[in-house]
DNA sequence: TAGAAATAGGATAAAACTATCCGAATAATT
DNA sequence: AATTATTCGGATAGTTTTATCCTATTTCTA
């Protein structure tokens, strides 16, 4: 469904905000580790990111990675998977025609539509807080 | 969502119902025209539904591909998926974990199992012959 | 039976995605 | 000021997906 970058995006992103609670800067090997993910790999996906404003970046010694405490519960996984993935996965066709609306639809549009409508809207109503906090309390894992 | 093989793996089918109404076989090259799809790339794709046993192809001239007209009705759009993308779509985790359950859930699996089944629902529950007589009726379309 | 019209299938190429490497830049610490 | 820790960004490599090419095989038709 989701690109491996945007996995990897995701994941990070719930890690950083985590510990960005307790005013944790992390690091780009410590996101890594805990997300099971290649480190120069998500060293990408992570400045993608940070050009997008959803995390901040700190270059040298002590340097890392944050977001600011007072918006996590603002950051909503819609950004996060439109800042790398793109919103294709919202506006593009099931079927990948060029066009494909209510004039001129493919063959799965409505049926497809039910099934985009509920993604988008999960996506857009689903907060990094709701997410970081099930990993705290252990109820939900970012890796194995 | 799909990947660009099942895409013309669907259409395909779709155009290939279509035909196999009125008892007419259709050749690679009107496929690819009509679905506007690569010819060579779509030989393949057709083969594997054809090896899937969803459609019929016939070597030699006049030979192209059919479908058993009486059986359109009971092929349904996830067969043609599961034969081109496999049940990743359905089985994999949304964020790649490698197990991720309700013991061990990521930090999205709930949320991501309403979306996973309605889509499964959707593709379980649709059926090539509904399909193509949108296209019939020229209510959708196969290509632009 | 020869020739033409198709699909089958192996080999290869191009493009996109995933992953790695390394030097440059930056910031804290000593 | 030098050293160290760290992100940034360009270059490169590997893998998967998408696409193409060519020959073999099959089947119909004349």
């Amino acid at each position: 469904m989701f690109s491996k970058a945007c996995e990897y995006g995701i994941k990070a992103s719930i890690f950083i905000a985590l510990n960005s609670y307790e005013n944790k800067r992390v690091s780009l090997k410590a996101i890594a580790k805990e997300i099971n993910s290649p480190e120069a790999f998500t060293a990408k996906i992570l400045q993608d990111l940070a050009r997008h404003n959803i995390i901040n970046s700190t270059k040298g010694a002590h340097g890392g990675f944050e977001i600011d405490k007072y918006a996590i519960s603002s950051i909503k996984l819609s950004q996060i998977v439109n800042a790398i993935d793109g919103d294709s996965i919202y506006k593009g066709c099931g079927l990948g025609l060029h066009t494909c609306d209510e004039e001129h639809p493919c063959p799965v549009h409505d049926k497809f539509k039910a099934v985009r409508d509920e993604l988008k809207h999960m996506l857009e109503s689903t907060n990094l807080e709701e997410l970081a906090l099930d990993i705290k309390s252990g109820v939900a894992f970012l890796k194995t």
